[in-house]
DNA sequence: AACTCCTACGTCAACGTTGACGTAACCGGC
DNA sequence: GCCGGTTACGTCAACGTTGACGTAGGAGTT
């Protein structure tokens, strides 16, 4: 036995021969179909077990009627983000049920990548593609979707037409958490958020704006601090801020790896007991810092669940009108956004 | 445009008659081989372009004489696990340079799922498997070895043979930790373990016996706590060992979440001052805790790597003798080990 | 001028499977 | 004993592609 494994694979052609039927027998047990006698069937199964035998999904998907090869792609930017990982656990595990595999690829948020790796999964002829990630640029999507590849965004909403989308609340919680931080007495509440070409961060960015709006305070440019893509240029952002004769007593941070730069600058400069923190999406160990984090939590296995029935009902041939999903995300209180404002 | 995409697909065929040339011309183009002027080149490409012409990768892979259908299939236990994901990533990008694609299924340690998912991939003619998750049973494994399927085992050896693995230095750098816990004066040090039938699990015990052996230490089967799994049942046992009358004073927590359960309890009990904590497997945010937690971090990505190229190299014919490659963890020292024992 | 060799194509069959369709045997009914 | 229908098979071609092989025409050699 060697890793190269040089046996050819017994096919239909082998098992019919041993079972002495023709091999549209052996397709016939294989997949179920009637039209086989009870004896035939079992000599038929004997066979391919005795010799091993496993159809060639991908034979058999070129020769159907349907095409299907039972494979969707999922599109993501970056798995270490658990938001990501998470998500695409909850795709993976809703496509199986259906017997459907996941051909993963991430795309580092490069245009290049995602319109190579679209090629790749269009060369193998996914049924559908899910997007965890789609950049500034989304021509590659869109071509691909007008060639009629079934296909569901997530996180943000397709700029051409015809396709389905699944996001959260973004906005009206990010409008709550502010609303929930100016009750608490803060008038001075920094917005911290990711790229601004990112459909998300905007969204975020307008329910932060609705939410001083709706509590009668004025928007104080020098607190906005946006495009801190990474745990470190946010360290630097949140720093400026209390560099600043009036710095922000309670800051709305609008993504996870933002708010966990917040909370280091924090913590070093001894603020962390003093100023109020709501972080977007959650993070493993939010409740274990000091103090732990309040934040606003996505329903990310219910995304996930919404999107694979999404991209599988379109798959089976459902052509009903395209769909923006909303799936609620919820205010997770722990402390940090608790923390009120001193008189 | 509606979402099922009743189109047909371009085929070379159709390419063939509008460049008005054989289909075998066409292929030629297309996959670059030599055998075709430049003047037909050109109005293949161009025709090929203007229908908008994808090759189909399962027609061909089903055709060619390698058989190839540049897909390796990854099985993993639990994306939500950032080792896991990271473990993912690695391979993912590895293999994309190689133009293989990654069908990614997790099998959340059920031993049916595991097979379930093998028959899946070998349904779809994968030219290799990398197992990241490998439970008591390796029986479906050791299966889909014997068809001859190339495969390589992450983290755990293989109890088969004729298969490469990847793991970390788990004995080695156990017994580092604990050593440098002697070294502080701990002299009851206790240990925190995963599941007994993890592989992983035994090694880290071993090189943790070992650690006592070596600092003159003896071992107290009270301070042994096993079968650990999630962070629940981590927080209980740790609790446990703080009502000893005689409890540790430094902990060696052999697995990541039972690094968290273990800081839980210590910061609940107010001793995470006083109590050194060495982990295994670093953590996302494990400097964020107070104290920082030290750790033995493994390469992640260097495992990724190296498990990326053996597979790579096995579907490539590469028939040498079956190899196991150890990857170098490193002791991160954050705070939480360098506690010293009270005298 | 006949020869070999090469280049640039084309033809044909096959990869493993299934849809369309054919057919022999049997059943029940009269 | 013949009809119509059903059951249990089999035959054939095709899915999109490529390997093996064939061939026409031109260039170079003797």
């Amino acid at each position: 036995m060697d890793q190269a494994g040089e046996r050819r694979e017994p096919t239909m052609r082998d098992v019919a021969a041993l079972a002495k039927v023709s091999i549209k027998t052996v397709s016939r047990v294989i997949n179920g179909l009637p039209g086989a006698g009870t004896e035939v069937t079992e000599r038929v199964r004997a066979a391919a077990r005795s010799l091993g035998y496993r159809p060639n999904l991908t034979a058999s998907s070129l020769r159907r009627a349907d095409r299907r090869s039972a494979t969707i792609g999922v599109l993501f930017e970056d798995l270490s983000n658990p938001f990501d990982a998470a998500l695409l656990r909850a795709v993976e595990d809703h496509a199986r049920r259906s017997g459907v595999l996941v051909l993963a690829g991430s795309t580092e948020d490069d245009h290049t990548l995602q319109r190579e790796l679209l090629v790749s999964l269009s060369a193998r002829r996914v049924d559908g593609v899910v997007v965890m990630a789609a950049g500034g640029h989304q021509d590659a999507l869109q071509h691909e979707r007008e060639r009629g590849t079934p296909m569901v965004l997530v996180d943000r909403p397709p700029t051409f037409g015809g396709t389905d989308c699944v996001t959260t609340t973004n906005r009206d919680s990010s409008r709550a958490a502010v609303l929930k931080l100016a009750a608490l007495g803060h008038r001075d509440i920094a917005f911290l958020g990711d790229r601004r070409t990112l459909w998300t961060s905007q969204e975020r960015y307008t329910g932060y704006l609705e939410g001083l709006a709706q509590a009668g305070l004025t928007l104080r440019e020098a607190l906005v601090r946006t495009d801190l893509h990474g745990v470190a240029v946010a360290e630097t952002a949140t720093a400026a801020l209390f560099d600043l004769d009036r710095p922000p007593t309670a800051l709305f941070t609008a993504q996870n790896l933002v708010t966990v730069g917040a909370m280091r600058v924090l913590r070093a400069r001894d603020l962390h007991r003093r100023v109020a923190v709501i972080g977007f999406d959650d993070f493993p160990l939010a409740d274990l810092l000091d103090p732990a984090v309040t934040v606003v939590r996505q329903d990310v296995p219910g995304i996930g669940r919404k999107a694979a029935e999404l991209i599988l009902a379109r798959i089976d041939g459902d052509t009903s009108p395209p769909v923006h999903a909303v799936v609620p995300a919820s205010l997770v209180p722990r402390g940090s956004g608790e923390i009120a404002a001193l008189s």
